[in-house]
RNA sequence: GGCGCGGUGGCAGAGUGGUCAUGCAGCGGACUGCAACUCCGUUAACGCCGGUUCGAUUCCGACCCGCGCCUCCA
């Protein structure tokens, strides 16, 4: 039974589908008028696990995340670049787009732009005038009328009184009431916008994410998604706008990843202390990223530090160490997964080690419990691998099988294991063929029986952050 | 001030009313020419104070501390 924690109703509730076997997922999606950053990827990542994983147990998952491309950070940045700000928008999905692409994101079914649903927006917005929600004001603007929303609040917990008093919103004096906020701001003739029934203007912020989500999945859908400082107002500002809109409810459950801190301080646009995907994959493998945000749930917090990362590659190596004693590892399909870990086939009383791992993930996606069932099954790997003999040898191949096909749902586990612990070459200050050939003397060297020089060349070799292991099979390296 | 989250062994990080998380690191052993990998064993934790209970890290209450949102940000 699938259980998700609901911001909504802030507890975890058993997940009941609008048609059954079906899940309409919405996701905020990027702002592009920049690079993502670390805090993007862990939205990306852990939603895109989610839906791995929701596919794996068979769930029809459409899946929606959109790209808003007009809003007035996009515009300030297109001015500051001196560049028409389609040009901008173009450069950062292509570049989003790259990022998704290194860290194995698998792409949504629909990824909706918010210019290419500008007459969806402006019909939202004719319901909410008619409908009284929305007003126009004197400077040409159209605000939403929150007082007239009562719910105001439900998602993010607060007192739409308070939200009153609370004197940091600006008072406009366009505004009737100061909670008010932007669905259509007006615009000249020379700046960036599109005709409307009430003249030329441009979108506010909240209302692309009502109507493309209504467009594509309906007024009613299951799942909406997205960072932790969109619950505030953003889809507070989504809910009111797309209930006032049709009279129903809009998302039945709501799901905001966890935070990601900077070396313990919190991560900020204002602080600039954030780290974009690209400078954080040009450091480490993309699938070391994955663990490392996988690695804890992903309503927590977590910090994005050297040291953190480095203990990721760590544990993600415990899995290639283990794989990288088959040549190939077989595809294994989830419905042949049996595999408990008692060692022992007739015992029915232990759950299988998938069991345990759907049970985790079944569990509000508790990616790191799945990790630890994962371990035990390299534990066991292992020991099959090192007393290797004929009785367990189809064991040994299916359970490697079984580990790569979990590590699948999750997006880990895909590298060739010789490449993964070898590292990118190009990086390294030694090149890889300049290794072989040292391996290849201290190999003579050992036969020789010259263990001075063996051990000369295995500390010249550490002295470069490479590691030699011998075995049956040869020697092979990798770099730490 | 309002709302919310959290404090777990050296670090990271799950979980549970009563023998095990897990990973990294440490220690002892096996394996190895030496190592690495691996395996076996092992050390070590549940912020503080009360309460409920036969028994609480787990439930309840108070307290202390940290963090987030309330303003653009995933």
């Amino acid at each position: 039974m699938l259980k998700i924690y609901n911001t909504l109703h802030r507890k975890k509730q058993e997940f009941r589908p609008i048609e059954p076997g079906k899940i309409q997922l919405y996701v905020c999606g990027i702002t592009v008028y920049d690079y993502c950053h670390i805090g993007h990827a862990r939205v990306l990542v852990a939603f895109d696990a989610i839906t791995r994983y929701l596919r794996s147990q068979n769930w029809d998952v459409n899946y929606v995340r959109n790209i808003t491309d007009i809003d007035d950070k996009i515009l300030q940045r297109a001015t500051d670049n001196n560049e028409n700000y389609t040009d901008l928008t173009a450069r950062m999905i292509e570049a989003m787009h790259e990022d998704e692409r290194a860290l194995d994101i698998l792409p949504p079914n629909h990824e909706p732009r918010a210019t290419g649903h500008i007459g969806d927006i402006l019909d939202m917005i004719e319901t909410l005038v008619d409908n009284h929600y929305a007003y126009t004001a004197s400077n040409g603007d159209i605000y939403y009328r929150v007082k007239r929303f009562p719910e105001y609040g439900k998602l993010s917990n607060k007192n739409p009184d308070e939200l009153l008093s609370g004197a940091r919103v600006d008072s406009d004096d366009a505004k009737e009431d100061p909670r008010d906020f932007a669905l259509w701001k007006a615009a000249t003739a020379d700046q960036v916008g599109w005709e409307s029934p009430w003249g030329r203007g441009r979108p506010g912020w909240h209302i692309e994410c009502s109507a493309m989500s209504t467009c594509l999945l309906g007024d009613t859908f299951d799942i909406h998604g997205g960072g932790p400082d969109l619950l505030f107002p953003h889809h507070e500002n989504e809910i009111a706008q797309s209930e006032a809109a049709t009279g129903k409810t809009f998302s039945h459950y709501w799901m905001h990843a966890g935070a990601v801190r900077v070396d313990n301080e919190k991560m900020s646009k204002s602080l600039n202390n954030f780290f974009t995907i690209r400078e954080v994959l040009e450091k480490y493998h993309p699938e070391v990223v994955r663990y490392f945000l996988l690695s804890s749930h992903y309503r927590s917090p977590i910090n994005y530090s050297e040291d953190n990362l480095i203990e990721a590659r760590q544990g993600l190596e415990r899995f290639y160490f283990a794989l990288q004693n088959f040549a190939e590892v077989p595809a294994c399909a989830l419905s042949e997964m049996t595999l408990g870990g008692s060692g022992d086939d007739d015992d029915n009383k232990e759950a299988s080690y998938y069991q345990r791992f759907v049970e985790a993930m079944d569990d509000d996606f508790n990616t790191r419990e799945a990790f630890s069932v994962m371990y035990d099954m390299v534990r066991e790997l292992n020991t099959l691998v090192r007393d290797d003999n004929a009785q367990t040898q189809v064991r040994t191949q299916t359970l490697a099988a079984e580990l790569k096909a979990l590590g699948e749902i999750l997006g880990i586990l895909k590298a060739n294991p010789a490449e993964f612990l070898q590292g990118s070459a190009d990086t390294e200050a030694i090149s890889s063929a300049e290794i072989d050939a040292l391996v290849a003397e201290r190999n003579q060297a050992k036969q020789d029986k010259q263990y001075q020089r063996s051990d000369e060349i295995r500390q010249q070799l550490a002295e470069q952050g490479v590691v030699l292991e011998d075995s049956r099979e040869g020697t092979r390296w990798r770099r730490e």
